[in-house]
DNA sequence: TATTGGCACTCAGAACCAATGAGTGCTAAC
DNA sequence: GTTAGCACTCATTGGTTCTGAGTGCCAATA
């Protein structure tokens, strides 16, 4: 439908725009690349993307932008994405390597990130709704009060102190620990909520006293959605690019320190056949993040995704590196779940 | 040394500008306040101050703005301390009595204290420097793999996951357990460091194996320098106030995400008598905080102060406001760890 | 001696204007 | 389908002037 030359104007008005920061005229775009025809020609071909909505003057007799459309269609047209230097790929290893918990791993990758793209990056915890049960432990901290904790196999730890008013014995403390062993390990987190309401008539006489005040509590940090968390890293490189916000900027760090936002927005976010997901201004459904894209991608423990990493950053952002970045970071640090986790 | 009226001055002056953003000049100061004396004996009084240095103007003949010694001046000058209201005192508590564990609790303290004072708010995690050892566990995963965990008298919990080439038994896992737990359990952090090299040769030669593997990493999570963390809360309070930072604002961004820099900033602040500390402007070490002032106290365990808390906002903030809501919270939190930690 | 009214002076910021030039749309010719 | 040419637009730049809030200083006053 739309020519091919006019495409690869619209290219090179995006790589310009991105570059320059300048809406981008014919006769600048006309001597940066070599089309072979003339700018008048160029103009003709700037018509029909204007026609099209893909690209936009800011005022009457100016260069051009992109818009939205015009940005979406740049990137699905994108087929070179652009990969790390080997040097970027050895400071990945490098960080990654360094982390022992699943804290450090994800508060290193959240930087790295960050560094990489010079935009705000975003790592989602591992949700709970996907893992499954690895241990439950139960830690007697004084006469009236145990630590609960919950460990899943995606290297999360949830832990709660539990009071006992009347106070407990510690062997049956470890009756407990067996029984919820017995019936939740390896047990799938959604699964793991079910069983719980079975374990309690299980309990002998002796223990139900001490399993009626820890299962509400098991329960509660088995529900996921109290437990969604996002980190974050890097916002201010927001604030230097400033500049492309029309608003304020103060408003978008607003949304995204919003943890539930972000959550719901990325939550929505498929991936595409190349495992990268990407919402371009307008697409984002939120009011105080219509003027940023976000780049975000899943990464996998055991097979399945468990949550995703990504960047936020202006519409007007490089995204074939971007991409590039996002994807090789969720690779990286599926590999390093898989292997110490 | 400065007389009476000069000071009020100052009061006055400081006043209007973190109200006005403008600087302020003698006619308006006279109209606006009643000093009973003309807008010439006015300009008297700012010439002393301008000969201390307490104020300056920004261009010849333009009004005054407080210099950092100038606020200096003022907070020290500062007696009544603005407290909260009731609706936010009721807030707090509402607030903090939701949260459970010692990550909810932080979480909750320091995105409430930027809610109160409209600044970016930080609260320092329990410097494990200070802490006990409360309870040191052994969590077997799997076959060769085990999660040692250390819990302090604080509530923080530090976990690593320890590789055991070759395996181990569990019966193995629960003697290291108990030989840990009787030599370091109740000991400060500091003394738990010097005994845990003792540990080693108390060891049978059947745990030997696994105490040698166990052993450096419990060092390791032990060190406090390692694990000294902070977590912040509204920065995005910081864009709003933006054209209050004279280079950029991603500068202050950068600084105070550079978890280093502000640890040693606010290690470096002694509280006053009130139990507040606050660095102004320059007095800040760091060059990229120069135009930011930092407001912090101490909060307690068990009677002895463990971390900080407070906020972080441009020199031109309401003192009196922000010192009352930092105290207040600081009080909270501490009441708060008291209670169920 | 401390305070005051008066006055000349300064200077940032607003308002206004003209010149510049990158860029456009259109038309007629190739 | 492409191109050269042309008239037109309009954001930006730079210069000029005006205005007014504010100052410093001095002589008069209480």
């Amino acid at each position: 439908m739309i020519p091919d030359r006019s495409l690869e104007v619209l290219k090179a008005i995006v790589g310009d725009y991105i570059a320059s920061k300048e809406p981008v005229g014919s006769k600048s775009l006309v001597e940066r690349h070599s089309f072979g025809v003339s700018a008048a020609t160029i103009r003709n071909d700037m018509a029909i993307l204007e026609e099209e909505e893909l690209i936009v003057a800011p005022h009457t007799s100016s260069g051009r932008v992109p818009t939205d459309k015009g940005y979406r269609m740049f990137v699905d047209q994108l087929s070179d994405v652009k990969p790390l230097s080997s040097a970027e790929r050895n400071a990945i290893e490098e960080f990654l390597s360094k982390s022992s918990d699943l804290d450090e791993t994800l508060g290193h990758t959240v930087r790295l990130l960050s560094q990489l793209t010079n935009q705000v990056a975003l790592v989602q915890y591992p949700s709970l709704g996907k893992a499954a049960v690895r241990h439950i432990e139960l830690i007697s901290i004084d006469e009236q009060r145990i630590l609960l904790m919950l460990i899943t196999d995606s290297g999360r730890i949830q832990q709660h102190v539990v009071e006992i008013p009347g106070g407990y014995q510690s062997s049956d403390l470890e009756k407990l620990r067996n029984l919820l062993n017995e019936n939740l390990e390896g047990k799938a987190l959604a699964e793991a909520t079910a069983q719980i309401s079975n374990v309690g008539p299980k309990a002998t006489a002796r223990i139900r006293h001490l399993a009626d005040l820890v299962l509400p509590e098991l329960l509660l940090l088995v529900d996921a959605n109290s437990q969604e968390k996002i980190l974050l890293a890097g916002t201010s490189n927001l604030a230097r690019r400033g500049d492309d916000f029309p608003g304020s900027i103060s408003l978008v760090l607003e949304a995204i320190e919003e943890q539930v936002v972000l959550l719901k927005l990325i939550s929505e976010m498929q991936a595409d056949a190349n495992g990268v997901s990407l919402r371009i201004g307008r697409e984002n459904t939120v009011d105080a993040l219509l003027s940023t894209s976000v780049v975000v991608s899943g990464y996998e423990n055991q097979g399945s995704e468990i949550a995703k990493v990504g960047v936020i950053g202006p519409t007007r952002m490089d995204y074939s590196s971007n991409i590039g970045a996002v994807f090789a970071v969720a690779r990286y640090l599926t590999k390093s779940l898989g292997g110490s986790q």
